[in-house]
DNA sequence: AATTTTGATGCAAGCGCTTTCATAGACTAG
DNA sequence: CTAGTCTATGAAAGCGCTTGCATCAAAATT
């Protein structure tokens, strides 16, 4: 009841296509087409006929086919630092269910920090045909924005927000959140700092963050030596070093500041093991808030950031810029100081 | 030097295409083709040429079309049950990179540990044209299996191997792991046990794990009621709320299993907060070994697993299937139990 | 000098879809 | 009964690439 109309292609067991589901249904590609797109269009008794086909065929539409010709992909992508860690899990996880709730699906990438790797990755997904873009933080290689700006393709900035920089942004400001942190700090009587950061090359977020730190410490009259710093990439082990680094110093602070809670909870790891007893010989505070500031003992002290709302609006936002809506403002997002176990007065 | 030949296609400002970086080169699209796949096939000077326009134009070549064209994508899927936690990060970040030592490009979709989405991803998967597949454990509708050995898609099971099982896997024996650390804990005098797991329906590592736990239980003569289950979904809260629930019976374990670290944790806050010195007056492990293991107090004694290199050897085994070579024999990685402090003797 | 080999390139046929435009039939209205 | 309106469908022109085959000039071989 069937069989080779064309070519040789029953021995080669090839993959059913449009044309094959079309000719077992006795109708014309547009047709079955039609059934795919928008279904209301085709009469019923002809949809059943394509469906059952379909599935007689076990077919699945070639995505890539598809795009070109339809020349709309209903994809977006994402370039991450790294996804070995949850500091962007749930922000991500917001993003992609909202895109989901919009009918986008969303591709992901990491960088592992590395510019040259997402300047890669960011072609990868424009290739793939991502229609915008989320990328985390401002700082890139001017000729990548250039690049997307050629092509048309919306970019959001998260995880950072800028008052000084006119593309579109949501996320928070980390000069401020950071300054209000090290207010707290220094009102505790505090006023030998360490803070263990990521490496300032190429992430305005850590560069923020150290400024909202200087700011705060300039405010206090407190001269810079008394800031202590120390770069390092982010994991927890490398935050126990960095610990250790900060602690094997002349000058020891009182208060170790984390560029972000994994720095944070290894720093506090090593203190422990250290001997310190938090928080009365020393505080420590973290940044971003991830479920692993909970369970630390004590629990840390850290920036609460609304991850999963800054997700779900940035997807809102992104498929507005996509359906080449105009773009209103920056939004941004507040900070709270999340008061836990590690942060204590300044011992006497 | 140029404009418009075909079409008034500098009105409209549409993207460079092959066709028109081939001729902004002088040449033809073969050649830029060419180029871009096998540079080694065209002279130098006119290699130059066209890199030249390709510069010029920030032309990037459109993945769909090449893969529609090339019928290959150099492309593997992989579906997760959830990107939030980090119980899968570690092991597909090997992945991936050594993926990309093999040319290959990743795609992870998350299915949220539902059956249904968990269908829809690989689909969409493999309409991306995933020349592969990386599953989590063997648990799915056959009509699945059968649909991926239909289009001839290899697939390859992880974080699970089940001797009885054929298709190819790598992974560790759930069943194996979880027993022999039960062993150990009933070596240490408990008698009586709490289990919090992850939902048993269609998850055969969970369902493993327990089965590991019984059969241990069973060779110790113990009845299958000093065996306390509770079902939940991975959280820390959850692992909290399960273990509230477990201790407001009357049969308190002195031990609580953790079918995974991050419902472990959650059990071990909660248990500090009721007061129990851990591991004095119960006894507390977790599986996978994640980061969180390490870093809350006591830290968490669990069953380790050889995350990347079974994401690495996945990569290698998953690319070799892919090439047409022939499987095997599913490999099985070894765990280990990772002695830390929460597990305890039983209280007298 | 004649022939074969080699290397660089172009031509053109698809790959599997969507979509515009045309067509045919079934109704409705005048 | 004729003209006008819909509705369901098909024909065919691409979408942007790769690749087998053909071509041609230059290099190597006789």
């Amino acid at each position: 009841m069937n069989s080779n109309k064309k070519k040789s292609n029953n021995s080669v067991e090839k993959l059913a296509t449009l044309a094959d589901v079309a000719e077992q249904a006795q109708v014309s590609t547009a047709t079955v087409s039609r059934c795919l797109n928008s279904p209301e269009r085709v009469d019923p008794n002809t949809r059943e006929r394509v469906f059952k086909a379909i599935d007689a065929l076990s077919y699945t539409p070639n995505f890539g086919a598809r795009a070109m010709a339809a020349r709309r992909t209903q994809t977006v992508g994402a370039v991450i630092p790294t996804m070995e860690n949850s500091i962007f899990a749930r922000g991500i996880q917001a993003f992609q269910e909202e895109l989901s709730n919009h009918g986008f699906t969303l591709l992901v990438a990491s960088s592992s920090y590395k510019p040259v790797r997402e300047e890669e990755q960011i072609k990868n997904l424009i290739a793939r045909g991502a229609e915008g873009l989320l990328l985390i933080g401002y700082d890139r290689n001017p000729v990548i924005y250039e690049f997307l700006r050629n092509r048309k393709i919306p970019v959001l900035v998260t995880w950072a927000f800028d008052p000084a920089e006119s593309r579109p942004a949501i996320g928070f400001n980390n000069v401020e959140a950071m300054s209000n942190l090290t207010k707290k700090i220094l009102n505790l009587g505090h006023r030998k700092i360490g803070f263990i950061t990521a490496s300032l090359q190429n992430n305005d977020r850590a560069r923020n963050r150290l400024k909202g730190i200087q700011e705060a410490m300039k405010k206090a009259d407190l001269p810079e030596k008394n800031l202590q710093l120390v770069q390092t990439s982010y994991s927890i082990d490398n935050g126990a070093k960095a610990f250790e680094k900060i602690m094997s110093g002349i000058e020891r602070p009182t208060v170790v500041i984390g560029g972000n809670d994994v720095l944070a909870v290894g720093a506090l790891r090593k203190a422990k093991d250290m001997g310190f007893r938090i928080p009365d010989d020393l505080s420590i505070t973290g940044f971003d808030d991830i479920e692993l500031a909970q369970v630390v003992d004590p629990p840390l002290t850290t920036v609460h950031v609304p991850h999963r709302r800054m997700g779900t609006r940035a997807a809102q936002i992104l498929v507005s810029l996509i359906n080449g809506e105009k773009f209103e403002k920056s939004e941004k997002l507040q900070t709270t100081i999340q008061f836990r176990g590690t942060l204590g007065h300044a011992p006497k």
